[in-house]
DNA sequence: AAGTGGTCTAGACCACTAA
DNA sequence: TAGTGGTCTAGACCACTTC
């Protein structure tokens, strides 16, 4: 019996057991089956159940678990492919956008905001709530942004967006980073708080300026955010 | 003296922590300074360590903290945005792209790159390395993956690159979604493995199909993807 | 050698879900 | 009410960097 590499490790135990639940998760479990609980697992490879949990957290975030308290934690299915890039020459909440409208608010601009629309830290803006589904599960929820600068506070949501349609749209801006779910955000996309996300940040140009700003937050562990062509596609339209 | 929120807290502590030691880092540190170390900061804060890495961790993982085994905490600086939608027109490797090549191989394709370029599971392929700096430090790194049917093994990076360049590009196509780095990928990014990653998948189609994949891999901590206009752009070069 | 963050343990209790 | 994952503790040792 061979001593395999144990004598000298460098590679800490979680990452074995990642490995070892990954090939497991691949061989032995179908989609949609829940696993053994956190405890039994533990004891079954011999670790302690905070290890256990380091190396199920790994896989929670590369979208091959789903947890859930009081559940139990169950294989995901593959990421849905959400697209991000709806055509560069139409503003959010024209006709046929993958986004539900929910309401709409009226606070003071966060400051990354105000500065991206070109405002004064604090000024007052508009606030389009919109929530995004793929397969009945939300996949990301949105803020759109839009300066009071002509439109009244205390507008339905519709309105606000109404307004933006007869503007002409010079261009998109868009930016993708990692961060974490906010309390709001994550109650939304039923996570908990703190839990992954990829922000799509959108600034929205017309020949005056930024007209929006839209900071749209999917769930990291459930999407894979597409770019469709950007070259062909257009060509073809145009 | 008021009980504050003590009696009835549902958010758990480190998510007060982590608002503590946000808003500490805006206000009494500055980008590049080294913070109490964790033992420290934990008593500071009377809770246990493992807690405090929680908080730490999560503010990692927003880009805000620094950690570095033997050396300590320090504060980030913004992330940087690095641009990861080149002119849709050109190929990997063409004059002027971010990035520098540094080896080939020859490997069999794993499956996921088989799918995509069309060929069976085990196909050969090469494989080309390169990396991505900004600021002198590395952001990210790639493969470049092109089948082997016209291209003999055993090229030089450069040569294989080259094969593409004579072909006629007709569109991409681009996924970004959430990975923890591999071993060799986080050491060329300077960090542990699994440490968070964006992960950034293209299809470069010609009129037969799929002429290169290409998988680059952005350490998700430091890096804020941007996407150019992808309208106004376009049509002033055109 | 001293100090840092990284890993690991063995326990406890809590919040939530479902029968 | 029983079972799940989520939080928290107090300690130990390890890998790495720096002096």
């Amino acid at each position: 019996m061979a001593t395999t590499q144990l004598e000298a490790l460098p590679e800490p135990k979680y990452w074995h057991l990642k490995t070892a639940l990954s090939e497991a998760l691949d061989s032995e479990f179908t989609v949609g089956q829940i696993l053994p609980n956190e405890r039994d697992l533990a004891a079954r490879y011999g670790v302690a159940r905070a290890t256990l949990r380091q190396a199920l957290e790994q896989l929670e975030l590369e979208g091959r678990l789903q947890r859930r308290r009081g559940v139990g934690t169950t294989v995901s299915p593959p990421r849905v492919g959400v697209d991000v890039s709806p055509a560069p020459d139409r503003w959010p909440g024209e006709p046929g956008d993958a986004w539900q409208t929910e309401s709409a608010s009226c606070p003071a601009a966060p400051a990354q905001i105000a500065q991206l629309l070109g405002l004064a830290a604090g000024d007052s803006v508009h606030a389009v709530r919109r929530t995004r589904a793929a397969h009945s599960q939300p996949v990301a929820t949105e803020l759109v942004y839009v300066p009071t600068r002509e439109l009244p506070a205390g507008q339905e949501a519709e309105a606000i967006l109404a307004t933006l349609h007869l503007r002409d749209l010079k261009g998109q801006e868009r930016t993708v980073e990692l961060g974490s779910a906010k309390a709001e955000d994550a109650r939304l996309l039923d996570r908990l708080p703190g839990a992954p996300v990829l922000v799509v940040t959108t600034r929205y140009l017309t020949e005056q300026g930024t007209a929006a700003v839209t900071v749209a937050t999917y769930r990291a562990d459930t999407c894979r955010l597409t770019f469709g062509d950007s070259g062909a596609m257009r060509l073809l339209a145009g």
